[in-house]
RNA sequence: GGCCCGUUGGUCAAGUGGUUAAGACACCGGCCUUUCACGCCGGUAACAGGGGUUCGAAUCCCCUACGGGUCACCA
């Protein structure tokens, strides 16, 4: 078998999109399964809305999502260049031909003089389409217009009467009537090749073998194998993948919350949550287990158990998987990138110290296990940095007039004294020690404690509460509550 | 509107003519636990509707409904 190469072809128009990141996912799975190639290609042709920094966007978000790529703008490659305003020339050899075979014709309408047509197409109750008026212009005619100050377009040909049909790896066959479509533009006023052209060209002349996109290019799919046709080329296997669809099964958008990758990166969630994610949201495994790296992705992955219906982006279950991993991972790693918002609340300093750094990773992993994305970490940890707090509600201040609680806290502070040092273990020594002491034990004893030093009747454990508070601000504590409770 | 694609629990989804219609998230209940969470165990919940074909349809065909895509000098 020829080697696979799949390209991800974005237009940086924008930041990296959920949808477009699981394209490039698809793709990507694809290729490294068979050990083929990924080439990234720009298709920067829309002059108005790309830009650079959408480049650069989209090419950090793949990177951060461990979506590599073997030829692209930056790293070049044997089939360069690699952004289509930088392939010009190559175009125009092809619109040469096309013009040669007569597939190929320039158009002057005027954007007023296109609009009347679709009307009246419209009045007639037929389906607006360019007709053709353009089609065999004489060269007087076209001269006249030239004269007028009128850039041409370049227009394809559309063979009438055609049956094209599409074999979709998801989708099985596809056919389409070529009456349907009307004469496409594939050059523009300016010289620059529209979409549907340039893809056919740089498909081709990069040797993809597989176009994994969108399910929105499936109509567009008919005109682009008109032109591979024309040109007398073999188009590539397609596979159109459905839609990602926000909670009101409308195609997603701002307004179902965050829609780029970079949004979901800042929020703290990791990238292994979001391929595994992205890999389900289309995509199924064979048997029951859902969570999976990278690798096992690639070696599970296979085109025929990817889904034909469009689906509901499910943010719960992202925060879920993102759970498993903040879990999982290693502490290091998961403290370094909760640092951040850490930092932003004021919790941590610019430049941890040793001490401090390990302090963090003692807080980080007494509260990950709450959390759903990093950015949540801040609401768990109050407890460690605010040293005022109040009763969460009546409940909590009501443990503490239960009336065994002097005693309890008579005997932790007694604990306390003179303890300079303790770890979890001497923690939960110490909390074993108080509980013999007063002859109690189980809630009675600790959860005034919990609310005492946190002001809440839930929270991380106490053996981990009381290290990271220390002993003096642990007996601080005790007794600005029970003051409080006094009141 | 024409063309195209789709429709299994609230959500992601398995299923390819005969199954008690998997599994995951969410939800509910129980267990674990000094609390919450984590973890474990269990539960509620689905084949859009109507016609066919067939001994037998979630699975095949047709119609309807609903959702989506596309019909740009955007990709």
């Amino acid at each position: 078998m020829k080697d696979i190469r799949v390209r991800f072809a974005p237009s940086p128009t924008g930041p990296l999109h959920i949808g477009g990141a699981r394209s490039a996912l698809f793709n990507f799975l694809l290729a490294r399964k068979y050990g083929g190639s990924v080439i990234l290609r720009i298709e920067d042709t829309d002059l108005e809305r790309s830009s650079r920094e959408s480049e650069k966007d989209i090419m950090d978000s793949l990177r951060w999502l461990g979506l590599s790529w073997d030829e692209g703008p930056d790293i070049g490659g044997p089939y360069g260049p690699y952004r289509q305003m930088e392939r010009l020339d190559i175009y125009k050899k092809y619109v040469e031909k096309l013009f040669e075979k007569g597939y190929a014709y320039h158009c002057y309408c005027t954007e007023e003089e296109l609009e009347q047509q679709r009307q009246e197409l419209l009045a007639k109750g037929e389906m607006p389409r360019y007709t053709g008026v353009c089609y065999g212009l004489s060269e007087e005619e076209r001269r006249k217009r030239e004269e007028e100050g009128r850039k041409p377009v370049v227009r394809f040909r559309v063979p009438q009467d055609r049956i094209i049909e599409i074999n979709d790896l998801v989708r099985g066959k596809v056919s389409f009537e070529s009456s349907g479509i009307g004469d496409f533009i594939i050059v523009k006023s300016d010289g620059v090749p529209t979409y549907n052209f340039a893809v056919v060209v740089d498909d081709h002349e990069m040797g993809i073998t597989h176009v994994i996109r969108a399910e929105e290019h499936l109509s567009n799919t008919p005109r682009q194998v008109l032109l591979y046709e024309a040109l007398g080329l073999t188009p590539p296997e397609f596979a159109h993948i459905s839609l990602i669809l926000g909670k009101d099964r409308s195609k997603m958008s701002k307004r179902h919350g965050a829609t780029s990758i970079n949004q979901y990166r800042r929020e703290g969630y990791l990238p292994e949550a979001m391929v595994n994610f992205l890999a389900l949201l289309g995509w199924s495994p064979e048997g029951e287990e859902e969570v999976f790296s990278v690798d096992q992705l690639i070696e599970r992955f296979s085109m025929d158990r990817v889904a034909k219906s469009p689906a509901v982006f499910d943010l719960e279950k992202l925060r879920w998987l993102n759970g498993v991993y903040i879990r999982n991972s290693d502490l290091e790693r998961i403290a370094g990138l909760a640092l951040p918002y850490l930092q932003e609340a004021g919790y941590a300093s610019e430049n941890p110290g040793p001490e401090e750094w390990e302090r963090i990773k003692n807080v980080v992993e007494a509260v990950r296990e709450y959390l759903g994305a990093l950015s949540e970490i801040t609401e768990h940890v109050r407890i460690f940095f605010e040293t005022q707090f109040d009763f969460e509600d009546e409940k909590a201040a009501a443990v503490l007039r239960e009336e065994q609680v002097p005693a309890v806290m008579e005997a932790l502070k007694s604990k306390l004294a003179g303890v300079d040092s303790l770890d979890k273990e001497g923690a939960k020594k110490l909390l074993k020690e108080v509980s013999k002491e007063v002859k109690l034990k189980g809630r009675k004893v600790f959860m005034p404690i919990r609310v005492a030093l946190t002001g809440m009747t839930h929270g991380p454990e106490l053996h981990d509460i009381i290290p990271l508070l220390g002993a003096e601000e642990v007996i601080r504590r005790v007794e600005a509550s029970m003051a409080k409770v006094r009141e």
